[in-house]
DNA sequence: CTGAAAGCGCTAACAA
DNA sequence: TTGTTAGCGCTTTCAG
């Protein structure tokens, strides 16, 4: 993959070294060189000829073009990633992790952000058929994107995977297990004597919002303590501000907060304070999201860890899966979730 | 540019339109419909030609195909943006700027982090050598990187401009007025009355960094109250909380701070918190970076804003001088930097 | 085992 | 004013 940048033409004068180059250079015809360079099993050089070929290229920095490719191929050998806001670390998670994974496939990766309120929104199905991607990550799905709708109505459109939000109706959902992680959270609040917990939930349409509620209700009825109460609101700081306040004010006998994402904690923490309650000797906190501020917010917090890697390994999977033809299928990632203690968590002053 | 769900055909079993069927639904030749559709001005159609071929286009749901077109025309259409780290928030911002400049131009982005001590790095000359993209905006330069150095070397490699942190001798450096927008803090914090104030710094090889602190001393200096004191760290939280601790622990007499990026920040607020520094009431501070986050701090901080899509709308114009040929020459951004004010700058507590 | 050649979809130079 | 045609660089089938 690499090659010696000291060997290799660097010269902006020098034109690019083409396959017939290499050939020429090495005396043997373009298919051959394509086929040895493309590791084509059934090609049968005799070695000297092979390193031969294998030098000159290596020599004049040869790089298929990849335009040249995707016209002969009919493969762009590139994906997309569609998050719905880039200044939002849990989705340069998602990214890092899908990254990862498409490389490893030897794919180009573009990221795009697919805004909300996102002014005149790219067409990402143009992306496709203009062959510049061969499928699309889409981890900014949410009801009423016209995209999303689009592909519901026609999955067939282009190769396609939901990372992260799923599309109810979809056979290409990968996702997280978000019940599991908020189990985890009410385990870990419960075990430290809370009962009276409460959760700022995400909006209510996205899934995994939806998910995390869900599952932090059924733990919480599990445990007997009925199912906890809880407020919806945006996934931001502004949101988690608002929700925090009105479940303080209507339920200030609560003891325990669970937040839906970093951001909504950060909101959460400013609420707690005007509301005179100090973390976590007033109120303890926990939020879904590990990313480096956890650790220096104040006090440092608590969260959950989730397999974002695995995500992303499996999204790309299932897409090239797709592009190679085989029937889309949904998939779940359970296992890799886990706590991270800080000191937002402590014992309800009442016991 | 949009075209009409309804119509277009979407189905996946269809295979796209090409040229030559734009061409045989409305009677001429492909030639014809290439120049129309790519606005050659020196065409002349009658006009119900045109209409008959703009509506087949339409129709049919034409896009060219971005790899014919690379091939033909040896232009990829696309430029590749490297950030250091996507999941600092100071980065989407110019990642936004730039991708706004870059659709404006019919042009394609490709995001890559390009993280400091990333693994393998992946080799972003062969992005432009394969043809994928056409230039590079580099915001991830720093000493000592291999693709930084060896477009110093030769710059004439591929096309680039270095984005917001710039390289020292090279002529392609697009950048803002860093020290405009510490001497506006300065002058802030004077207004206030506060004439002790230290910096936390960055990376005093990054030039940002450097340029920050240059502008911050020179501020001071012109202020009358000699250069202040600073330290240098990372951007981070955690560079932040060492540079602050280190500051108020020699320097105890200082009544206001100024960090260098949001993150710091956040690390020298804590810094402040265990040093037992109320903010803003014996501590100002002020820092660089204006994001949401900084509304949601204890206490909402006061910021300095600077004109993000400014530079990045400038460094693609600049990229895309390069491209057409132009020669490269450095540009800096110095309008549009102003105070946000917000809660954490108050009078110094002695006066 | 290796070479030749067709063709992917588009642009642009040249004819008509 | 519009049509024809020769590539762009690569993969792949089919001969040799």
């Amino acid at each position: 993959m690499d090659d010696d940048p000291d060997t290799a033409p660097t010269s902006a004068s020098e034109p690019r070294a083409r396959l017939i180059d290499v050939a020429r250079a090495s005396g043997v015809s373009k298919g051959v060189v394509s086929r040895l360079l493309n590791g084509d099993e059934t090609i049968r050089l005799r070695p000297q000829t092979r390193a031969r070929v294998l030098e000159a290229a290596e020599r004049l920095g040869y790089r298929p073009h990849a335009g040249a490719r995707a016209l002969s191929t009919a493969r762009a050998g590139a994906l997309a990633v569609l998050v719905p806001d880039l200044a939002n670390q849990a989705y340069a998670a998602i990214i890092r992790g899908v990254y990862g994974a498409v490389r490893e496939h030897g794919y180009t990766l573009l990221v795009a952000e697919d805004r909300d309120g996102g002014h005149e929104a790219p067409d990402y199905v143009e992306l496709v058929r203009s062959g510049r991607v061969d499928g699309l990550l889409i981890a900014s799905a949410r009801p009423g994107h016209p995209l999303v709708e689009r592909l519901t109505a026609d999955p067939g459109l282009l190769p396609h995977v939901f990372v992260n939000r799923e599309v109810s109706g979809s056979d290409r959902n990968v996702g997280l297990d978000n019940e599991a992680a908020s189990a985890l959270v009410v385990e870990h609040l419960r075990g430290h004597g809370h009962r009276r917990i409460a959760m700022v939930s995400g909006p209510p349409r996205l899934s995994p919002a939806a998910d995390r509620l869900h599952g932090f209700q059924r733990a919480m009825r599990r445990g007997g303590a009925g199912p906890g109460w809880y407020a919806s609101d945006d996934f931001s700081e502004a949101g988690g501000y608002r929700a925090a306040t009105r479940l303080l004010t209507a339920h200030p006998e609560v003891t325990a907060l669970y937040t839906s994402s970093l951001r909504q904690a950060v909101g959460a923490l400013r609420a707690a304070r005007e509301a005179g309650r100090r973390v976590p000797q007033d109120l303890s906190v926990v939020t879904y999201d590990e990313l480096p501020l956890a650790a220096f917010l104040d006090p440092p917090l608590t969260t959950v860890r989730v397999p974002v890697d695995a995500l992303g390994a499996a999204a790309v999977e299932a897409l090239l899966a797709q592009i190679a033809g085989e029937p889309p299928r949904s998939r779940r990632i359970s296992a890799g979730q886990e706590l991270v203690e800080r000191s937002s968590v402590a014992p309800p002053a009442d016991g």
